[in-house]
DNA sequence: TAACTAACGCAACTCAGTTGCAAATATAAA
DNA sequence: TTTATATTTGCAACTGAGTTGCGTTAGTTA
């Protein structure tokens, strides 16, 4: 796995302090992320604005991509490598576990294929699947 | 189609003005509302907080379902007669058109088979298809 | 090391959605 | 039809995620 500096780097990304901990934070874990969740691990002084810029800009390059959880409020998970700017496209379905709210990357279920339909353009899939996880069973 | 009254009493709810008005600009409609969208047809002296309670009764006895905009707020749409509150299933893909951001029913679209992953509970499927509408393209 | 630019921190704001409670209205019973 | 009861509505005030503007700080480039 590449370090938090070459990734930030590979993306042209400014390699400050706290980018460095994101990113790091993103790579400990194997779940989806909150706004809340990354306060509490590394809010220290950094306020939730910066979060937000942080996280927005992130996603915007092509390092994370952003998920719903029940609630529809914002997570967030770190894309492949294959992810730029130009090319976010995410081949997997994500789980939401509708007791304890965690939501995460379903690498094994690929995305159906979509038949054209006269008049819509289609860019983009999104399989949401919901139920419960291994913990909360 | 069924009157909104005979609706009303089918599920159970009580026949209030304001609920039949909200009824029939689901029946007239095509497409899914927003809060937005109904407070200015049928607002007048109803309260937000009304149309937030009403939206909330009828999903919970299965009269309508909620579907999530590009901004990831709620819209509503009528489910098919086969909704009840112990089987609120829906079976179809939904649409978000990324410039006018109307979300619509596809019910053309069935979703796929999911297979089972051990220690998962799988309840509840949602696809969603990103693009753009015939009007907008 | 200096100069420049992007990121950060703070305060104040926006806006969807919620809560508590009193007044109004629908329904059931007499 | 009237009365009693339960539900719904309207109002006001609130909550909490996410945003904006701006002065300060820190990373990068020359």
């Amino acid at each position: 796995m590449k370090t938090s500096e070459e990734l930030l780097s590979n993306y042209g990304l400014r390699k400050t302090t706290f980018r460095k901990k994101l990113l790091n934070l993103f790579q400990d874990s194997e779940k989806t992320l909150t706004v809340d969740y990354i306060k509490k691990k590394i809010g220290g002084k950094n306020d939730k604005v910066t979060i937000y810029r942080a996280l927005s800009t992130f996603e915007k390059s092509g390092l994370i991509h952003q998920v719903p959880d029940k609630n529809n409020l914002s997570r967030y998970a770190l894309c492949n490598s294959d992810c730029k700017p130009s090319n976010h496209i995410h081949h997997h379905a994500h789980f939401i576990c509708d007791y304890c709210d965690d939501t995460m990357c379903m690498e094994d279920f690929k995305l159906p294929k979509i038949k054209k339909i006269k008049g819509f353009k289609f860019k983009k899939l999104e399989l949401i699947i919901k139920g419960n996880c291994p913990k909360c069973l």
